[in-house]
DNA sequence: CGATTACTTGAGGCCTGTCAATGATGGTGG
DNA sequence: CCACCATCATTGACAGGCCTCAAGTAATCG
């Protein structure tokens, strides 16, 4: 069974721009159909191109680069509404790759119609671009984070992040939410440790700030949380959808 | 003297991609000016919108996030060629600064035109969208190196990424480039403390691998700064300029 | 010539990485 | 059904890379 633009249940959440019934009609004519990616798969490899982009219908991924001697940062975590493959599009290869942590439902776009994007729907095209600065500013926030704070604020940062990102996008349930990666990606996303990650989140869950254990996050203390995350104070705004 | 687009000196650089009669003509008219730029002067401000974007055409400069607590993290140095404000322009608001190192000639754009050229030259729409793509390739980047690199990594690539940089825009002169910057800067980028920046500059000059200094930079063996350095191969291809 | 800024160098300590071992869980094959 | 293996989380011990503090030099400036 597979979902048609219209009535995408991604596009009526709070989190998303609107979209005209135009844009709609066009979205249902890029969209090329849908795949199922299984746990673990490679979505996008680093270093290759690729016909294909996609946006993250429902589960969860992640972005990481590999570097020669082994080691691996994690650039982001995939969410539902997120776009996958921007740099496969506009360049000429990725330089990060993409991995289902959870299975996951994926919309398909073709890159050889990425140029009518542009030519015939500058309203997407302007959203596409939006998209590309969000990815910026989360990245600099991220190296701020990694470059500049110890682990408990690190480790909170990231936490009190997942927990703002799925509830935006309606993933969290009686104050429990999902969070099905490894703690050795969030240790690779934040540049620390496993074993100093472990004990960073072990501190968080016997202060009674937050708890993630068995895949499923729970904070208990949202104030402390987001002074030890040094958040920035913005509800992130409404963002465009592909 | 203001330059026009038609006999802009970058444009020229092999750096950058061509660019069709048509396109500079638009250009032209998209330009509204120069802006000369002091030392010190901050160009563009954290949280504040813009009703104005740039090109650096001369000069250096850096984009940095300040921290509550006042510590700061630079994203990125800016070399002439390098687009200014493309989050203000399609965000609301800037989530960095930027503030001239050197002087700074920059040519000058008015926000409010953008949507224009998003709805009348498609082509440019597409560079400005890669030219944030290829932002985002670098921050992805140096997130790994600030993440998983130790110090003596981060200086060497820091300082081989600055070489290759300069050099693209034809600023290296007998393997010497003017590199305006403090130590302060690069430890602020690396997420290293001035001193040990500091004592690994050193290293790399008692090595006989690269020496910085006077604003001054020359590499002694590039062979080795790039084993150093982790350098990825590929010598970047060419890029869009606005 | 005092004040400011930037670079340099040394000493000491802590935050975090590495190493190592254990437990828990789940899948697999005999 | 159980031994076996692989993956992931957990915990302790220890070392080291990097930070902080501090002091000194040099250059620039009003």
């Amino acid at each position: 069974m597979s979902t048609n633009c219209s009535n995408c249940p991604l596009r009526k959440l709070d989190a998303f721009t609107d979209m005209s019934g135009p844009e709609i009609a066009f979205m249902e004519k890029f969209k090329t159909g849908e795949l199922e990616a299984q746990p673990g798969t490679e979505i996008m490899a680093q270093g290759q191109s690729s016909t294909h982009l996609f946006t993250c219908l429902t589960g969860m991924g992640l972005r990481y680069k590999t570097l020669e001697d082994g080691r691996r940062q994690v650039i982001g975590f995939v969410l539902p509404g997120d776009f996958i493959g921007l740099q496969a599009g506009v360049m000429s290869e990725m330089e990060h790759s993409v991995e289902a942590s959870t299975s996951m439902r994926l919309c398909t776009f073709n890159r050889s119609d990425l140029w009518t994007l542009f030519s015939s729907h500058p309203t997407r095209a302007y959203d596409l671009t939006r998209i590309a600065a969000l990815e910026e500013i989360f990245l600099g926030e991220a190296l701020a984070v990694v470059g500049q704070l110890d682990a408990l604020a690190k480790v909170s940062w990231a936490l009190h992040r997942f927990y703002t990102r799925l509830d935006s996008v309606n993933m969290v349930r009686d104050g429990h939410a999902r969070l099905p990666y490894r703690q050795q990606d969030l240790a690779d996303a934040l540049g620390l440790s496993l074993v100093h990650t472990n004990k960073t989140l072990a501190r968080l869950r016997e202060d009674q700030i937050a708890t993630w254990s068995d895949e499923k996050l729970t904070i208990h203390d949202m104030t402390r949380l987001t002074r030890l995350a040094h958040a920035e104070s913005d509800g992130y705004a409404k963002r465009p959808l592909i």
